[in-house]
DNA sequence: ACCTGAACACCGTTCAAGT
DNA sequence: ACCTGAACACCGTTCAAGT
């Protein structure tokens, strides 16, 4: 028993049963060991989760360098819905604690370096970087809760159609939309305000 | 025993002791009933929630519609954030189910009244509040986790000066910028592109 | 050093039974 | 109709004990 085969576990459990399967229990009884054998390799299951992931943020990549600055921040966010629509759960993570991974710092580095090619400064891109990756949170924790209960918990009847409407509009057509618009109120001149 | 009864015991436990101590089992205790007694009065744990939180907003109340559109959506954004900053643990409701409350849908009314003068259709003002309302959601779930988290759960050493640049990001200032480059990239134009 | 056993302090919810 | 009791199926984690 180490780190290595307590992490291989939960991407083995997180892949067959979804992210929040992975509890220190499941992982356990996976291992054949009661579940404090593990909290000898890992402080707390949060930081199995973390890196479970970080090990998505790799897989799912980063956009092409040579692309132009906006294409490449709406292309990041792209890649970020890819791992939330796969990994709602997921999300939870980043309300809980920072994420600050290795695959989460490389995701910043690499916007350093494409809006640094366009007259942004170091602390700019990381501003701007920052604000897509925010609406990109914002969104997938939306359409998470779409997915999960597609149905109101409140049965309105006569006002149906806003409450319609409020759920409808999170869509792939809407994250698009968004995208758009806040990409275009960026620039390395309104950067440094 | 009510549903009235029961919102009123969830109310005041969310404000001695925080909206995650809202459980059936301290709401039971508190009325001196077992957890059961709740089910005949309320669906699930969830309901109560969304009830709180729809009173929620009805207190941090909507901006001035006398105000400039842009003004008006930065301020509805401020407003919703104050919420958040209180009760940071009413995020996962919005990543569990749809928020479609009275309240809820009283701000997305009141947008398309504001954007409304301005040129924008009722879709295209949905749209455009959807798009802060999201934005906002995403800043508040990584604030909350830093709230929550002030160290990383991996404890890293060489590249401290980038996590510490992602972290110390999530400020008011990067939320105002944020917003503001937002709301710069929406357009009556823009929204039926 | 590494793992176990038992416990603590919790969750939401179902289901049959009581009054 | 309304509430209870007991149970099911879980959580994360601490702490003392074992090997």
């Amino acid at each position: 028993l180490s780190r290595e085969v307590v992490l291989a576990a939960a991407a083995a459990q997180a892949q067959e049963c979804g992210l929040d399967s992975v509890s220190s229990r499941t992982l356990a009884a996976r291992l054949g060991v009661t579940p404090m054998a593990l909290y000898r390799h890992v402080r707390d299951m949060d930081e199995i989760v973390a890196a479970l992931v970080d090990d998505l943020l790799v897989t799912v990549g980063l956009p092409d360098p040579a692309l132009d600055w906006r294409d490449w921040l709406e292309r990041a966010a792209w890649s970020l819905r890819d791992l939330f629509a796969e990994y709602p759960e997921a999300l939870g993570l980043f309300s809980r604690q920072p994420v600050t991974t290795g695959a989460a710092r490389a995701r910043v580095e690499a916007a350093v370096g494409v809006l640094g090619q366009s007259g942004f400064t170091g602390g700019d891109a990381i501003r701007a970087y920052a604000v897509v990756h925010t609406y990109t949170i914002g969104f997938c924790s939306l359409e998470a809760g779409r997915r999960r209960a597609p149905a109101p918990s409140e049965s309105n009847k006569a006002p149906e159609d806003l409450g319609r409407s409020i759920r409808d509009f999170v869509t792939e057509e809407q994250f698009r939309f968004g995208l758009c618009a806040l990409v275009a109120g960026l620039e390395p001149e309104t950067a440094n305000h």
